[in-house]
DNA sequence: GTTGAAAGAAAGAACGA
DNA sequence: TCGTTCTTTCTTTCAAC
């Protein structure tokens, strides 16, 4: 993880589909020292997968929510269960399990508020392990696509 | 948006990366078609970019965790500032701007613990409209990078 | 809107420094 | 590890359907 890599590395980020030329241009490099980074990079498993970022409200996602669930009891079983069968549901876009107050935290989306309600209802009230969840409807989100190496430094204190 | 544009927008969520012509391939039409297609999706600002997704670890982020935050006072102003300068911080991914009890909640990134503590310390708790935080460090996530479009029709009930 | 053909550009591999 | 060259493949335009 030279320079270079990390350059490449916010370049994909920012533009994925730029062309291997391209990109060796940008860098000062030759198209084959490129294509051969992006290479190594991809084998390291630095670069999991190139993704369309698609506009929330062409897919009828209009409305978002985060929505923090409880479960018990809280086994292995219980926690890996409810994560997999939660993370397939169409209109859940992440999962995060959670150290902390609650067990899980939910990013989804819904048509609009009668969809995610009828979501919360349908999908998640029915599930026998759940023993509480809270809704906050998302207003707004800023999301940065571009994220570059944090310094490798020793934090104080 | 018909089941081309659809179709499409699967693939190059799944992989932005495959060429026009593959992308043609899967879809049985002709090149210049699936060309113009994506052409005016993204005119159309349904494809909003392409984006390398990157190993976390890789970029020195091996800690993740979501913090809850409440401001006071709730004006557009002090909402406004502080969803602009927090996005910007190197250590951000989002920033969700909430309705209910928590007013925003930040998914950040961090080396390690106690880099993820430093953070909070220095960046947060120095904030004078922040009246409380909490936060809860992500033992996992899973993130669907592939999302389908909704069905159309109206809620139950 | 869709297609196929043609010109120009890029990818990918081999080889040498 | 990097740069050059060459062959194959792809992108992009455009006239026609």
């Amino acid at each position: 993880m030279d320079e270079l890599d990390s350059e490449i590395i916010r370049l994909l980020q920012t533009d994925a589909r730029q062309s291997n030329r391209e990109l060796a241009r940008q860098l000062g490099v030759a198209p084959s020292t490129c294509l051969e980074r992006v290479r190594a990079l991809t084998r390291r498993g630095v670069i999991r997968g190139y993704h369309a970022e698609i506009e929330l409200g062409a897919l009828n996602r209009g409305v978002q929510a985060m929505v923090s669930v409880q479960v018990r009891p809280l086994s292995r079983s219980v926690i890996t269960t409810f994560k997999d069968s939660v993370s397939r549901l169409p209109e859940v876009l992440s999962v995060f399990v959670l150290a902390g107050g609650d067990d899980f935290l939910l990013h989804v989306t819904a048509q609009d508020l009668d969809h995610l309600h009828a979501f919360l209802l349908d999908r998640l009230s029915q599930r026998k392990e759940i023993v509480g969840f809270r809704t906050s409807v998302i207003f707004q989100r800023v999301h940065n696509t571009v994220l570059s190496r944090l310094p490798d430094v020793a934090a104080e204190g």
